[in-house]
DNA sequence: ATGACGATCCGAGATCGA
C-alpha cells in the first residue's frame, strides 16, 4: 500500500493539484496538511468522486488536517491526547494495510518563527505533547507511521544552507532533538532507508526563484514503527506538482509498504 | 536590516507561513 503526505497551503486552492496528482498517484491514504478551510467547506464530494472518504479536522484560515482514504478510517482522533491545542493540526485514524491495520498519524507540526518566540515555545511544547501521546499511541497501535509536515529539517543534509541558516527556524539543536526523540521511540525516517539524490527537499519557497534554484529544505516526513520497518519498500518525494502553475510550495512525499 | 510570494479575510493591508 502507499501512504502519501502533502501540505497543500490551502485546499480550496489546490482541490484540482490534489484530484490531478491523485488521478496520475491513486495511493491508498493522502494525508493532507494545511487545509485553511472549516469542516463545513471540506469538498467531500469531488474527492468522494475520486475514489476517496475523508476524515476532516479543519479549522477556519489556517492549519487544518486531514486523511484520505480509498478504504474506511476507523477509530478517528484529533489533536494530541492530553495537550490542549487551539490550533487543528493532527488527526489519526487506522487503515488496513498489507498484514494487518495500520495506524497513520498525521501532523501538521507548529512552524515556529524564530528560536526564543512565544511560537518556538509553542512548538516545544507541542513536540513535548506530541512525543508523549506517541508513546502510548505505540502501544494501542504498534504498527503506526507518522507522518505529516514536521518543520523540521533533521539533518544538514536536508537544508540547502545548513552553513548560513544554522540554529535558524528548522535547523536549530532544539528541533532537532525533538526529532531526535522521535526516533528514539523507535520510529524510523523511511526516506533515509534508501539511496536518495543530494539535496533531496519537500519545500521550497515561493520568493526568489527558490525551486529554479533549489534552494529548499527536507521537512515533511515519514516514520514507520518497528514492525512495520521491514515492510518498507520505496520512499521518495514527487517534484511534479510543484512545478505546476500555482502550486503549493511542498511537494507530496510517499512511503510504499508491502 | 528588509523584502522577496502566496493565501486569507466583512476587501486593504495585516498576519502568517518557512
Amino acid at each position: 500500500m502507499k501512504i502519501t503526505t502533502w501540505n497543500v497551503n490551502s485546499l480550496t486552492a489546490r482541490l484540482q493539484h490534489v484530484l490531478d496528482w491523485l488521478a496520475a498517484n491513486p495511493v491508498d491514504v493522502l494525508a493532507l496538511q494545511e487545509l485553511k478551510m472549516s469542516d463545513d467547506k471540506f469538498p467531500h464530494d469531488a474527492l468522494r468522486e475520486a475514489g476517496y472518504e475523508a476524515a476532516v479536522f479543519g479549522q477556519k484560515t489556517y492549519n487544518g488536517v486531514a486523511l484520505l482514504s480509498r478504504t474506511p478510517v476507523s477509530d478517528v482522533a484529533r489533536n494530541i491526547a492530553g495537550f490542549a491545542d487551539e490550533h487543528s493540526r493532527v488527526i489519526a485514524g487506522t487503515v488496513a494495510g498489507p498484514g494487518g491495520p495500520v495506524r497513520v498519524v498525521n501532523g501538521y507540526f507548529v512552524n515556529g518563527q524564530e528560536p526564543g518566540s512565544d511560537k518556538f515555545a509553542y512548538k516545544m511544547a507541542w513536540l513535548t505533547g506530541l512525543q508523549a501521546w506517541l508513546q502510548t499511541e505505540l502501544v494501542a497501535h504498534p504498527r503506526l507511521v507518522l507522518v505529516g509536515d514536521f518543520n523540521i529539517a533533521p539533518e544538514d543534509r536536508d537544508s540547502y544552507d545548513p552553513v548560513g541558516l544554522a540554529e535558524t527556524i528548522h535547523h536549530t539543536t532544539e528541533e532537532r532533538d525533538h526529532f531526535k526523540a522521535l526516533i528514539g521511540l523507535g520510529l524510523t525516517d523511511a526516506f533515509r532507508l534508501f539511496e536518495q539524490p543530494e539535496k533531496s527537499f519537500s519545500w521550497w519557497d515561493y520568493r526568489m526563484l527558490g525551486y529554479q534554484k533549489n534552494r529548499g529544505l527536507r521537512i515533511d516526513h515519514i516514520l514507520v514503527s518497528p514492525p512495520l520497518l521491514p515492510t518498507v519498500q520505496a520512499c521518495s518525494i514527487d517534484r511534479v506538482p510543484r512545478k505546476w502553475p500555482k502550486p503549493s510550495d511542498h511537494a507530496p512525499v510517499t512511503v510504499e509498504l508491502g
